[in-house]
DNA sequence: CGAGCCCTTGACGTGCATCAACGTGCGTGG
DNA sequence: CCACGCACGTTGATGCACGTCAAGGGCTCG
């Protein structure tokens, strides 16, 4: 049950109840956090591999909208029940999923707390790279397409449009990357770019504890 | 299966597994993220009907620590699985709190990214007040005990120690609290306190996106 | 090819981290 | 029970990263 959609395509909203569990084939989907007042964030991204999941409750108040064009595998909801039934290991491994991503957004969490915004930037280029990759041995890829525009990414990063588009010149500046009209990043150096973005503790000058 | 244990008891480790089901009576549980050098941050706390469940994988990396004294009621492994056996609504259960905890979780992370210092104190107070207390309609409680320490409590808040005993002060200064030892603090005004937690988006002058 | 939005760049202010010194609460031993 | 000492907490001074306001190009779409 293969499906299609472009760009910005709400694929799932909060109240509602999805008909189908779906497995994100490729693109990227943006999770959106939507307030009272009408004003979204950007909560968290899924990528290839990840699911939208019929439970309850349904990831309340969380809207799934596509960021670029992509591709699902729809289970419907019968079928994924009787997998359910069938396979017994496929409800803890769900929960361990969950799991963790609740680590991973514990660390997330204070990243934004604590480091600036020119690793958060490094970070999400090493992750977008990651992430996107299909199959794990191929060899890393060096232009990327970003998935966000600068609003959203600076949302998704806890800060500004001004200061994301700041550290990107900065990366230019070093010559670790090339940008190619709006969404086209090329890495030149990589080594550079996973410095900044995992600085080792104390090698910054700074004394531990 | 009652449990007690003191103050600074490690009650789960990372890589073990846990021999039982426990939920978390009275006290309050550290959850700390640790590093490979050793170093320790404060990724999140238990109150209680919180749980500590032996799922796969423990909550990789995370150690639990008693942060008050705590009484802790124990189903041992055995039990535990019977009654998953017995109560189909179990399983989903606990997945659906997880995934409460994970929008939990998002929302903090977004706290930190964005609101003063300030807010995130007043935001601690209320929330240790609101979870600290058992009946739900019990009436509010004016004398509240930190069961963090400065330094865990600025870590958990994504700030420093000093910033943390500046807003605290500040709360002082204007009335809002009065603080008793290192750790007693009573909440003099609690409509004061929740306005500046929870503060109307606009109604510090801003302009909406 | 043109219009509009997105992105970039600049100038400026400020909240908070950092460094440093002092004061206080709390556990310990006499 | 009191006094001592250390760790923890408070307060002050300073610098910087980043948010904000403002203006200028450059993509990308129709």
């Amino acid at each position: 049950m293969h499906r299609r959609y472009a760009k910005g395509t709400v694929l799932m909203d909060g109240g509602a109840k999805l008909d189908s569990f779906r497995i994100l084939v490729s693109g990227v989907i943006k999770l959106l956090h939507v307030e009272p007042d009408g004003r979204q964030h950007v909560a968290g991204l899924l990528f290839p591999g990840d699911y939208l999941c019929p439970t309850q409750p349904p990831i309340a108040r969380l809207v799934a909208e596509t960021a670029t064009p992509v591709e699902l595998c729809c289970f419907p909801q019968r079928v994924f029940e009787i997998l359910l039934r069938k396979n017994a290991m496929l409800e803890p491994a769900i929960l361990g999923h969950a799991l963790n991503e609740l680590d991973d957004v514990r660390g997330w969490a204070r990243v934004l707390a604590h480091r600036p915004a020119l690793e958060r930037v490094a970070m999400f280029l090493v992750m977008l790279e990651q992430r996107t990759r299909i199959a794990s041995e191929e060899a890393r890829r060096e232009v990327l397409h970003l998935p966000l525009a600068r609003g959203e990414l600076a949302d998704y990063l806890g800060t500004t449009i001004e200061t994301v588009s700041r550290q990107l010149t900065q990366l230019r500046d070093r010559g670790i990357v090339e940008t190619k009209g709006r969404s086209l990043i090329r890495i030149r150096d990589w080594d550079a770019l996973q410095s900044i973005a995992a600085p080792l503790p104390g090698a910054d000058g700074n004394v531990d504890r």
